[in-house]
This record gives structure tokens, sequence and C-alpha cells, in this order.
DNA sequence: TATAGTATGATAGTAATACTATTATATTTG
DNA sequence: CAAATATAATAGTATTACTATCATACTATA
């Protein structure tokens, strides 16, 4: 898996970035060390300037490969997203049940990820808590629909709308399937962070629980 | 409904504000055309010195009651969900029978504000639309477990448990009371945001879709 | 009614942020 | 080897997010 997941390149909307990030040294350094910096600082924290100091590099130069850290940012988080749909559908392929597909899709969509492919310059561990803590942020804007309509969230779009086409393929009556996808993909990141820092908000307090907990609701819901 | 809630204050915890902005006139139209301006121009470009224009006041006096706009946004939405949480009470109050409670409650929380009280400065419909597109980010901070702890998120958390409780008064063998509630109430932002922004990725497409969602969901999986 | 206290306003100033522009210096490629 | 390209260094701007100080207005009480 990790073998041919190092070969497959995450295909990113070009409008995201100014000079492609995967095309040099320095730009891999910028997306390895942003991940790392963004995780530890938190977002707002974090700045160009202090990207370019950790990277032995100079802002301007930062500003080459991204407009500005909100496009570092969509960025990563479709990275992370295109690497999720990869897997989704690299281990729903097989599966000719309906049911046991979309169990493991929301397996997949929701499990903490644990391990870092290592061969890459993204650590896909780190960038996992990137998203559940900074996701949100990216389209809670007033430029969301301008960006929208640029396609700046193809890939999360359409792992929405794969889980969707599961829930239906299970239960064709069931009237909300985008709700209910929708539901799973931010719900998980929600119920991650709760467990994180709110953890009398949830009965998630174990990395596997949320995976539990929407597996049972999904479940439930479709019979 | 409107007289009762104009003469009940929403007590929101002390440390979030410097002075309290409902002593004072100032105060008031602090509170009062921030929530224009959030709901105008969006929390980002949000500052205290357009507030200052804004209301023919100074930058230096809004800090006064305001650290920063920060706890400004801390201080809205503990209003509001303070204002939902009394609105939840009032309407449940009277039921018995457990399950048409928890009915009601979803109705409440899950709803679109469609009326201003009219009576006191503080718009509600423009604020149920700053929480769908600002709440996530009073807590995705690097400060959150610091700022729990000071008790800044109490009203919400009482809300959260409010619903659980009463998810497990109609079931008690129910395993996620928490988790159901908490992705209640954030699920409903999330359904409403979706629906104005990412149509695609929701069945939500009028204002009382997303109560319809969850009041099936909820009633199938507490069957 | 004088005076003390408090609230607000005006002004100035600082450090950091989020950039843009220009020029210099490497490095790569033809 | 020259030309093109990438990167680095430096400087500069407008805005943000404050802090500090002082002036003034309004209020409450003796």
């Amino acid at each position: 898996m990790e073998r041919l997941l190092k070969s497959v390149k995450i295909g990113i909307n070009e409008k995201i970035y100014v000079k492609d990030p995967e095309s040099s040294d320095l730009g891999k350094r910028i997306i390895e060390q942003s991940i790392l910096m963004i995780n530890d600082m938190g977002f707002e924290r974090f700045t160009f300037k202090k990207l370019g100091d950790q990277i032995g590099s100079n802002e301007s130069s930062i500003y080459r490969y991204f407009e500005n850290k909100h496009k570092l940012l969509l960025y990563l988080t479709s990275w992370y997203w295109g690497w999720l749909e990869y897997q989704l559908v690299f281990s729903t392929n097989s599966i000719a049940d309906p049911s046991e597909k979309l169990e493991k899709a929301i397996a997949v969509v929701t499990r903490t990820t644990v391990e870092d492919s290592a061969f890459s310059h993204i650590n896909e561990v780190l960038l996992n808590k990137i998203v559940i803590n900074e996701y949100s942020k990216s389209y809670l804007t007033k430029e969301v629909d301008t960006e929208n309509k640029e396609g700046y969230f193809v890939i999360y779009k359409r792992l929405v709308t794969r889980i969707s086409e599961m829930v239906s393929a299970v239960n064709s009556d069931y009237s909300y399937p985008s709700s209910l996808a929708s539901t799973i993909l931010e719900g998980s990141l929600h119920q991650h962070f709760l467990k994180d820092h709110f953890s009398s908000l949830t009965d998630c307090h174990k990395d596997d629980d949320p995976t539990k907990y929407f597996l049972h609701l999904v479940s439930t819901l479709l019979k």
C-alpha cells in the first residue's frame, strides 16, 4: 500500500498554488515543514516568515509557491482528502456487497491516521490532526462561493458524493444520502476533536470509537 | 415569549468580558453593531477599529469591554447558546413524554431563526447566521483547553448535556447519547451551511430540512 | 454647587502580519 | 559558456492588534 501510494500523485487544482510545490526541493520542504509547524503552533500563529526561518529560506520565496497561507491550507487539506479518497477507493473496490462496502468506507474515513507512510515528505498522521483542527477554517469564509466555483473543494465534494452513492446503494429509499455522507465526514472530525478537548460531549474516548459510533448509526438508519 | 425573553438576562461567564456590555449604552451598541458587522464582513475582516468608526466611538473604548475580538465572539456565541437553551427548556418543559420532548428539542435547536425579538439590541436572526459561519472558530484554537477550563464554553456544554439526557430518556440502551447530541447541534449548523454554500453535499435545501433530517435520524436510531 | 470619581474619546505609539517590489546571487539548461 | 530560471536578501507599505497617556464629559455625592 505504501509503495503504491508513493508513486501516486494526488492531483490538486492548479489554481490553488502559484508554482507546484511537488516540482522542486524547496516546494517539498515548504509542504513538509508547514505541516509540522501548523500542527505545532496552530494555523493562526503560523506565518510564512516563520516558515522561511524554519526551512532556512526566505519569506518571498514561499510566496512564489502560494499566494497566502489560506491557499496553503487549501493545498494541504485537498491533499489529505485526495489521499483519503484514494484509500477509500482502493479498499472498497473489490467489495461487491453494498453494505459491506459502505461499512468499509466508513471505517476508512472515520479512523485516526496512525501510520506515516514514511516515504514522502508528507506526514499523514499530523495532516490528519491538522484537518481535524483547521479544515473548517478553509471554507468558513466570505470567499467560499467564489473559491468553490474555482474548484478548490472538488476533492472533498467527490469524497462526499462517493459515500453518498454508497449509502443509496445500500438503501435507495433513504431520503438523505448526501446529508448523511456529509455528516459522517464532518461529524467524524468533530467527534475526534471532542474526544481530545471536550470529552464530556462525546462517548468517543478511544481512537476507534468514532468509527464504531458512525457504523452503528448508519447501519441502524439504513436497516 | 418575546416579552418574557426581554426580561431574562443570559448569564455569561464574567471572565469573557472586561466590562459587562449590558451595563451601558456603549456596551449595547458594541454588541448590536458587532453582530451586524461580523455578519456582513465575516469575522476575519472585522476589527475593533472598524467597529469604533461604525458606532461613532473609539477603538480604545471597545477594548475596555473586550480584550480582543476572539472574546467578543465567545460572548456573542455564548449569548446565542444561552438564548437557545432558554427556548429549549421553555418549550420542552411541559412535555411529559420523552420521545415527544426530544422531538421538540430537536425542532428547537435545528431550526433557522426567522424572527428577531425586536425588543433587545440583539438581532437573533443574524446571530444565528454568525453561529453557523463562525462558531467553530471560537474553539478550533490552541487555547481551547485553557479557555474550556476557564468555563468559556459552559453554556454550550450544558445544552449538549441536556439533549444527551433527553436521548437517554428515550432509550437508555443507546450507547452514544452524548455523541448523538453533539452531532445534532454541530451537524445542524453544518447542514445549514451546506444548504447555503455546498448544496450538492446535502439533501437539505429548505430552511426546515435540517430539522426533518435529524428528526428522522434520531427517531430511527432510538426506535 | 463644588468636587471627586468614572466613562468615554482622542491621539500616539509599537510590534507583528501580510504582503509587494527590487536587486543580487546561485543553479540549471541549451 | 551564456542565458534563463530559481532562490535569497533587503527594503518598504498598509493594516492589525494592541498599549499607554491625557483630555474631557458626565454622574453621584457631601
